[in-house]
DNA sequence: GATGAATGAGTGTTCATTCAT
DNA sequence: GATGAATGAACACTCATTCAT
């Protein structure tokens, strides 16, 4: 079918070049996180980010890829503070770990520092899809990171591991262990945080 | 003149009414697991099976219960039997904790025994959300399974934990750490199944 | 993306049977014509049918397919008409042939007897498409039954035509002709119907 | 070190300025002809044409502006060897006759000389609106040259005409009718030219 | 219980057109 | 003249859900 256009086009113009795609980004960051990918529109993003509804496909082919970008933009900001203390010269290995875990434990803890800027609270149902998604992609790009201090930890001679990348992987998941425990909001005290550091301690065959 | 059954024979069984629901199931499975939950209606579903489209609503409140009833029913399939090797009364828990390790690891393995049964396929942008929901919700029925383990390895002198509920989590997320190492395909043989039963077993603390 | 309805589902019901498809023929009939196939939306034929959007889509499979309906509706209405009048058995097909003629004329005819019902008034940019699809599917429905009319000639000695029903799509799309020459609107008297039907006379070899 | 010409050299002529316009007309119908004017945007045509988006609009005020100037180069083209040919001092008009139809009628047949040039391969549902628009547009240039042959004729006394404006336009709509025989593709030799010629020679009243 | 026609809000996406640079 | 980022109205189509029969 032809398209027929029934207006005159275009009214108001031209904002500074200030990055749309910067901004419908931070817009759908933020949407994500309050009401979940499914229930933010297109429409949601782009009035948010007060450009037209056209726009948003200028800066991306479909909304999916809008969601990658999102992933992309909250993930990095996560893996970069971790990559650099994991950068340190002269911290072991150990110590590293424990910085690592507790970055990441902290990520889901309910009251993080930093309000929205984080997966704070993806509990919920209408939020797994969210969580998945970028605990996914936070893993993802953090296994070269972790599968470097488990070398740093090999060389120390305090790891043991044949395929340190392997037993990054693993150390990585079991963090997520903590949703299955579910804990929920009030009892946030009892995360069993020592416990899980000594997993995966142990798991990486220090000997405590 | 020969006697004509007027009737299906032995081997056709009159469906039982009361099998409607376990139907619907059915063929939702079959088709989640092929098209994914998003690419399938609930007409599917119901053309599927055999049913009116609004025969769905007699059986589920919305199509999200469905999808529930789904995860439920294939994490049941697979938990059940691991649950089994779990329950004998002769068996060390560090062989057992290698028995349940080997079932998941086999579960996402290409080429797993039950064709349509499991997981087997789940790879591929289009099946990320059947996975890590079925992912979830098998970890979810396996913790109180595992956490036995755990326990009886502890009573043993094999295992050392404070809370075996929650070293039974780390070490059940911990195999999702294979999905991180993308295994994809081909060099399925190269998976690094022992580093991650090592990587267990020396989490829970065992002395290897 | 999933679709996550935000609303509670349907509210009024089912009105008699008496044919949704008919009611939406009519409709899209009426506004087609008025306005034009490309600008009539989806949204104005259901809302001028009186049921939901969506039941459009039960009916026909896509707009398109709505646009074919409503042409062979219109089609057969003309077709039939004149397939009647070339079905008279005592009548000469000299006369019928100036029937049809006549019949086809009054339908591109401003003011012609059924308002609404025709091609009356499709002259105009925003109504060729639907003209142009209209004639073309009036004389595709046409060429048998003139192509009778042909071969009774032939039979009664009147004409002369090796493939009757090739002289009989000549005849009918020289009909076309009359919008080549542009008669619009105000001398409608002029338009040259005695010249038409000689040339066509003639062209089937009538030695008039 | 040998001379190397910084140049394009003599075959690479640069694209004078002011054929911008022309340009835009020869993409556009490349692109109309190839995929239908209504899956052709804007964007494609400058693509094509190698110019930007905003240029389009300084030669043509609206896209359908831009199918009506595609149209009439095409026609032109078509028409401007058919008119050279009705311009013949000593032929006879029924010859020049002969010389139109055939013309025309190898217009739409398959397999034509100038592949894209033309009507070529129009069949098909996505080029039915460009078929119909050229055909009407060739047509419509066509009729004062047609009735010239026709008076011609009269003249000559081959034809009897009282308007030979109108008998051109009849003429030339009969030709269309090949198109409603579906002579599509392979049998191309079946086309009934000769019965086409014959209609329309008789039409205008030769006793042939 | 079972049916399936009807509902209608909602969605992602396209694209002709404009105008600040 | 030329550009191309921005516009935003419009659209076709989907599908979970309901309820009169």
């Amino acid at each position: 079918m032809a398209k027929v256009p029934r207006t005159d086009g275009p009214t108001a113009r031209r904002r500074q070049p200030e990055s749309r795609r910067a901004d419908l980004v931070a817009a759908a960051r933020i949407l994500f996180f309050e009401r979940g990918v499914d229930r933010t529109s297109v429409e949601d993003i782009t009035r948010a980010a007060g450009v037209a509804h056209g726009t948003f496909y200028l800066y991306f082919d479909t909304k999916d890829d809008a969601v990658n970008a999102v992933m992309a933009d909250v993930a990095e900001g996560v893996v970069a503070r971790i990559a650099a203390a994991a950068a340190e010269q002269d911290t072991p290995a150990v110590e590293k770990l424990s910085t690592v875990c507790d970055a990441l434990v902290g990520l889901s803890a309910p009251g993080s520092s930093a309000a929205r800027d984080l997966v704070a609270h993806y509990h919920g149902p209408e939020h797994r899809d969210v969580h998945d998604r970028l605990a996914h992609e936070v893993n993802r790009q953090l296994v070269p990171v972790m599968a470097g201090i488990v070398a740093q930890g090999v060389a120390e001679g305090a790891f043991e591991a044949a395929d340190s990348t392997a037993a990054a992987a693993f150390a990585l998941s079991a963090i997520e262990g903590l949703d299955l425990l579910g804990h929920r909001g009030s009892e946030a005290a009892a995360v069993p945080t020592a416990e899980l550091t000594r997993f995966i301690l142990r798991g990486l065959g220090s000997s405590l």
